[in-house]
DNA sequence: TTATTATATCGTAATATTGCAATATAATAA
DNA sequence: TTATTATATTGCAATATTACGATATAATAA
């Protein structure tokens, strides 16, 4: 008893479910929200914008990464991290064909 | 330390980072495209469909229900559960804002 | 009333996530 | 070479999630 049944899902249900929970946490939406905000990419002075300690920002960024949410290059010591556009696009698509499934039906 | 600085951010943040929480569990992901696929509203026999106790089920139903990805009307002694469309089009329209904002920019 | 059926809640064990100090790594500068 | 700077990894404590048996609740049926 316990976590994790994810074994009798499907692989695409286990992939969907993890995207999300890159989303599922404050501090990474707050990530986002500043990418997006500063216009041109940025490296790790989200640690400066965010309280939260370096090692817990780099965590943050890396499940984000994973996701292929974020992509970061490297620029000398620094990391230039940036959104994913390919992402967005693939879950803005996700939610609009299941909107479209949905018209003429209940509720 | 441990989990949990969710008072470090904006109510927004938290708001948004808990409709992905909610959408974060493979089990939840099934119950949403088995919704779909039922094509009409579907009550418990989500029990049936899924490779999870009832009381499980009920958890994940609750959670989708608070974060309005779904509602639930009752029908008698069964409960007919079905997708919140303002929510699937909320969630459409927040990636494609950030779609559009991330137009002409780096990456 | 007492079943029966459908769903929700409680309690708890197993597991996963979060956060950070300490430390490691990697690139450049001196 | 030895700093310095930027980021990643390790280890671990605090906390959250997941799953389910047992039980409770709520509506209808007999």
């Amino acid at each position: 008893m316990g976590a994790s049944k994810s074994d009798f899902f499907t692989e695409e249900q286990n992939i969907i479910a993890n995207v999300f929970k890159a989303l599922s946490h404050p501090a990474r939406i707050a990530i986002i929200q500043y990418l997006l905000k500063v216009n041109s990419c940025i490296c790790g002075d989200i640690v400066n914008e965010l309280p939260l300690a370096q090692p817990t920002i780099s965590q943050h960024l890396k499940e984000l990464k994973n996701a292929k949410i974020i992509q970061g290059t490297i620029d000398g010591t620094a990391i230039c991290y940036c959104l994913n556009s390919e992402t967005i696009i693939m879950l803005e698509t996700y939610f609009g064909a299941i909107s479209n499934e949905l018209q003429n039906k209940c509720c």
